[in-house]
Formats: C-alpha cells, structure tokens, sequence
DNA sequence: ACTTTTAGACTGACCAGTCAGTTCAAAGAA
DNA sequence: TTCTTTGAACTGACTGGTCAGTCTAAAAGT
C-alpha cells in the first residue's frame, strides 16, 4: 500500500481539474486533458477515482473543507483574542478573501455550480454549502444574541447576502482589478458590514 | 427581414435553452434536446442562429438587456418621485430580486459563466455585464456627490458587492425558501444597505 | 413569389470508460 | 549486498456511444 504515492498522484489530479474546470466547466472538461495537465495517464484518473464525476465530487468536498475549516478558524481566533461577534464577522470576511485570492479557480467553480439543479453532486453541494454557511449563521446568531446587531436581522438570509457579498466582490476583485491589495477590498466590504455605507454620516 | 414569425421562433428558442442551460449547463446541454423542447426542428434552430454558441450569445445578451432596462427604470422612477439616491438603489434592490423571481433560470446560467474565462462568449458576457454595473455605479457615484453616502466608499467594488448581495440572497431564497414572500427578503437587504445590520442599534 | 419551417438521415470528430499489459518499490531470500 | 517476488500503481490503445452541424425535398405560412 503506497499510499503516499497514490495521494500525490490525486493531489495532482486535483490541481489539474480545478484550473480546467474553472476555465472550461465540467462537460467541456475532457478526462484527457485533466491527465495530461497532471502529467499522469488517463487510467491513472480511472485508477484513482471511480469516474469523472466522482473526482468532481471528491474535489469539491475537498475545496469547501479548506473553507470551512478557515472561516472557522478566523471566528475563533477573533473571539479568543478578546474580539466582539462583529469582530468575528469581519475576521470571516478576511479569511473568505483570503481563500477566494489563494484559491479562484475552486471558487469560481464552485460558484459556477452552486445553484444548478438535477446534476448528479447536487447533494453533495447541498451539504457541503450548509456547513460552510453554518459557520457564519452561529456567528451572526451569537451577535445577535448578545445584542451586537438587531434582532431583526433574518440570519439565514443575511448569512446568505454577506457571503454574496463577499463572493462577488472578490471575483471581480481578482477579475477586473487584480492589483489592489486585500487590505482595500477587505475595508471596502467592512465599511458595508459595519453600517457605514448608507447610515448616517460620521 | 425579421418577420413577427420569425421572431416568435426565436423567442421559443430561448425559453427552451434557459431552462435546460441553467439545469445541465452550456456544454451538456443538446441543441437536439433544445428543438425538442422548443417543439421546433433541429433545422430552425440552425435557420435562426448560426451555431448553438451563437444562440447562447444572444440568449446573454437578451436577458442581460431585460436587466438593465428594469434596473435603469426603476431607478429613474424612484428618482422622478421624489426620492433619494439611496432610494433609488433600494428600488434597484428590488427590481434586481424582480427579475431574478421572474428569470431565475437565466440568473443561474448568467452566474454560472460569468467568471469563466477561455470561453468563446466572454467578451460579450464583459460588455453586457459593464451595462448592468454601470447603471448601479452611476447611483452610487450619485450619492455620493450628494452626500447621501460616504465619499470613503469605493464605487466599483461596492457596486459589485451589492450586486453579489442581490444575487446570491435571491438565488438562496429561490432555492431554499422559495415560499417566503418577496417583501420579507427585500426588508432583509435593506436593513443591510441601510446600515442597519452592524451600525449603532436604534 | 418569397420566406420560414419540417423531418430526419448522415458524417466526422470527440470522449468517457475499459482492460491487458508494464513498471515500481518494498520486503524478504540467498 | 544482490536477487527475486509480490501486489499496488500506472499506462495508453481501443471501443462504443454521443452530438454539432449539414443537407435534402417538400410543405406551410405571409
């Protein structure tokens, strides 16, 4: 069992599918090409995954784990070090940039894929995207709770507009002005979180 | 000569191809399964467009038109009435939750190829996509100069960030909690274009 | 008269998945 | 050390199916 050697061999395979398929999408992705850009045989991809699907799946579980596990990370790390709720909040919104401009080609395949009905990983999506999104909801209801924002804020739905937010604005971020610096997309998306874009002037 | 015939053709063409597109996806979707769909033979399809990239073309183009057209209105209407600039994107605000209520396919393939790149119809998603912004940038840039919002904001990149918000809450709402009214999720962008998520509680 | 649509057979390219055969690396044998 | 064995990992030509796009002659619409 070398093990090790088969893991290289997936991380490879990843790493190839994840630029082709965000460049390409899915279908237009061939197998072939995935193992060329690996540097690897076609049925090394067969070898390692059950189908083109299956690695598509396994890929995606990855990708969002990473996620997961970042924003997760930020939020702790900003209540542990004596942070608000809202702190956490925008600790989120770093660490999600963060991912977007370390990873934009996982993310715009994520994106590309989210909201597509009848494919066959659409519940693996599903699941996956629930816990990414969970992270933040606990947060926004612990703020809520300890009467950092309104308690008239609809979690889900505000969960869901911030990481728009975040996801859209980092895709063009990384799209169309590349060069800025994470320092200023960062304020730019605070000052929207933090009220200071159409309340009242300071 | 565009006869009213023809143009009916195409209307059908689209429909069918929005639907199927935003379920499977551009490439994995068949122009046989699209004449199917449309009840029209595969030879129309091919009358009426050039290729099945072409039609895709001007399937963006259509519906991103739909866009900014009701984007524009309703912001010159919150504006002939009396409103502010901050009204006026609030209006923009709903007729974006509009539109994607009313096209929700057409939403989900437009985000699906947006970022995309390597793509033969990008240029023209580039400058469909520039029209839409543009007419929230110009609000935005409006408010600014009347001091309605802060001069600190960054216009484009908080241009996408609403626009990421409305998109991504939308497709949420659609998806996961289609049965709450359009009011309810409306309410909830507001509160955090207003400033009222994580600014000073009231 | 002229435009538009029909029905569907056909072609050539392309591609997911298979499988018989080859290479690798580690563990033991001599 | 050097040789042999073993099973896991990998290879790439091949197969069977799919699909964009073409083409026809005839019908229907305006």
């Amino acid at each position: 069992m070398n093990s090790a050697r088969r893991e290289a061999t997936r991380q490879k395979l990843y790493e190839a599918a994840v630029t082709l398929i965000a460049e390409q999408g899915f279908s237009s992705t061939t197998v072939d090409e995935i193992a060329e850009r690996a540097g690897v045989a076609k049925g090394t991809v067969y070898y390692n995954f059950a189908s083109k699907n299956d690695l598509f799946e396994e890929l995606l579980r990855h990708g969002v784990g990473l996620l997961t596990a970042s924003l997760r990370e930020a939020s702790e790390g900003a209540v542990a070090s004596g942070g608000s709720n809202v702190d956490a909040l925008d600790a989120m919104i770093r660490a999600g940039l963060e991912f977007i401009a370390r990873y934009p080609s996982f993310t715009q395949l994520y994106v590309a894929e989210l909201w597509r009905t009848n494919r066959a990983w659409q519940s693996t999506l599903m699941m996956v995207r629930q816990e990414a999104v969970a992270v933040v909801e606990k947060v926004l209801g612990a703020a809520v709770d300890a009467g950092e924002l309104s308690d008239e804020i609809d979690v889900p739905l505000t969960a869901s507009a911030l990481f728009g937010m975040v996801l859209v604005a980092a895709l063009d971020w990384q799209a169309f002005q590349p060069a800025r610096s994470i320092d200023d997309v960062h304020a730019a998306l605070s000052r929207l979180l933090q009220g200071r874009v159409g309340g009242p002037r300071v």
